[in-house]
DNA sequence: TGTTAGCACTCGCGCTGATTGAGTGCTAAA
DNA sequence: TTTAGCACTCAATCAGCGCGAGTGCTAACA
């Protein structure tokens, strides 16, 4: 036995039809709607045939078919070739909203998460780059009251972060600027995962200024070290989340609550996504996910990356049934678009 | 017909039984569970007296009795009193919680929040500081690319905004402290909502470096205004808000969905908070609440201060059959606790 | 040989009616 | 005033039943 034409066209319509009703579908009903210019009984031997193959199933005896993993597989994996070359989204206007009222790149992150899971009405996350990885560009220190200063970082992609470090001694203001650029000089181009490594280097090399600015640059030193290691590995932005409960397979509370667990799990979806693949977009579809709370869903991820080297991804967690075509491409959609803005803010570090 | 010492025993035997199992509560339970030593009978009387005065009502005629918001108001009055002096949370731990990993205002906001939604099992909620009441205190700027600098706005209570700005025309880098320093001078002491009216005024001031800075400070005026008119007026922190998932109130996934749907809009949380009053503590229970969608649920809210001035709120929403004493209790100690990190910090400002 | 009409069969769903039990209100006695 | 007793009420549960959507099989047809 083998999917023919009719078989792929009745398969399909059966997809398309449970991904809007999720309902099961009957023979009926597909001969109705869809015109295969055939009989409710043609497409009943034919439906046979499929969930004999493997693609259908039947609930209960007396229902109509839904489709298997496996078909939704196959659907998807078609669907693919189609999908490649086109996406629905127009880019530029997508870049538009994504860079509104974004004046950072935590900022960028939130907008484009919130898009995600807006125009596809799933669950969606963005794993932010890991900030380790950064590597600093500048240190500013600006004073806050006399025993606090915000030590700024700037790192490369237009990272900023501030640390708060509160001092048993007052730096003098008109120090601030000269330790500042000391600080930035002998930090510059260090990872921030590296720096716990150069630490007693940076610390000899700096030994130089302790005259002019007393103890308190070997007070700053240590703190900075131990702020930096809080930092978290990785950052993961999520919205959307309580989309599901719009779904019909979620109206069990207890259901939706277990799913809700999950995806609220900073920790787990972080596993999650560590073992999604690297491709520029990786589907896994309910058995194929790896965590059980996950088998009725299915898992559309990208990645976005800066010349070629992978720094994050993207991504929306939906029911099997999902309308795969919408966001499969919103997805692309979606990483070209951080692509393009965050290599942009990249090159501007290479330029100079 | 008046409260004496039984009703008010039965009374709060009902509404404790409630809070504890959610379901209607019959004389032979009450008898049987809370020590009174009067026969089902006797109580039954007692509860259809209750009734009568507003304290009870029947679901229907063969179920026992559940609180109404009357008797919760009563209820909470009474306890009032109690919970006036004690707190059972250790404010210091509190402070410890709060305070670790928090090197700013906001991940403070952040940790309360959720500290507060995990202590009572409800949503939460802190409204923070309006930003545009803060009163600058120090500006500075730190380039980041040479088209690009971060505008590093110290407020008061250590609040800390940055702003990046795109210029067309690059700055010098020797230049860069020197604006940051006429800037600060300038702009010190003026609320962020005012700087638009004083705007005119300081620029005249500043005309004077315009020749060492170029047309490069004058670009970054006006981009500062625009950019701090986009502070969100209001800015809100939730969380827990899928805590109602686990209440058997909320079994209904449309409730639970219109319930999620309100407290997820940051306006209509923002004219809820605006709505409640300014004592250290308000509650509001059931129908007391102007909003259709809190018709069910309570209010707990409680304020904290700066020097006696009003700054934000913090807020506990859950069903009307809501464990007050441990709720108003968590909330009294959070609120104080938040008084105290926050005033400790604007102290700091003070002793300048 | 593929398609289709016809028909028996299956089974979830929703309706009905009986049963159960938790709880009340009333009354009469202690 | 309290309480035991009893009749009454009504939601919840469950079995029984018919309906209808849908299938699978068979036989006839193109």
């Amino acid at each position: 036995m083998s999917l023919d034409k009719r078989k792929i066209k009745i398969l399909k319509a059966i997809i398309s039809s449970y991904i809007d009703n999720a309902e099961a579908v009957g023979s009926r009903t597909i001969s109705k709607k869809y015109e295969l210019g055939v009989s409710p009984a043609t497409i009943r031997n034919e439906m046979s045939d499929l969930e004999e193959m493997g693609f259908l199933i039947q609930p209960h005896a007396s229902a109509g078919r839904i489709p298997t993993d496996k078909a939704y597989r196959y659907y998807v994996d078609d669907l693919w070739k189609k999908v490649q070359s086109s996406s629905n989204v127009n880019l530029h206007q997508l870049r538009g909203i994504i860079e509104e009222k974004a004046n950072e790149m935590d900022s960028v992150f939130k907008n484009s998460v919130r898009i995600l899971s807006q125009f596809t009405k799933y669950t969606s996350f963005i794993v932010a780059p890991q900030l380790k990885q950064a590597i600093i560009k500048r240190i500013q220190l600006v004073p806050v009251t006399d025993k606090k200063v915000l030590l700024v970082l700037v790192l490369n992609s237009d990272i900023v972060k501030q640390v708060m470090i509160n001092l048993s001694n007052t730096i003098p203001l008109e120090q601030m600027d000269k330790i500042s650029s000391s600080l930035t000089e002998k930090m510059y181009g260090h990872k921030l995962g590296d720096i716990d490594s150069v630490k007693k280097n940076i610390i000899q090399e700096l030994y130089y200024i302790r005259e002019s600015s007393g103890d308190s640059l070997f007070e700053l030193l240590p703190y900075l070290m131990e702020q930096i290691g809080k930092f978290e590995d990785f950052n993961i932005y999520a919205d959307g989340i309580t989309n599901i409960l719009n779904l019909p397979e979620y109206n069990d509370v207890v259901k939706a609550r277990e799913f809700i667990s999950f995806v609220e799990d900073k920790n787990s979806l972080a596993k999650l996504f560590q073992i999604t693949g690297e491709n520029a977009l990786d589907i896994s579809i309910g058995h194929e996910n790896q965590y059980n709370e996950l088998r009725d869903c299915s898992l559309i991820t990208a990645t976005y990356k800066i010349n070629g080297k992978l720094i994050g991804k993207i991504g929306v967690i939906g029911p099997t049934r999902m309308d795969y075509d919408k966001v499969i491409s919103t997805v692309k959609s979606m990483s070209e678009a951080m692509n393009e803005i965050i290599s942009q803010n990249f090159n501007d570090d290479k330029e100079e």
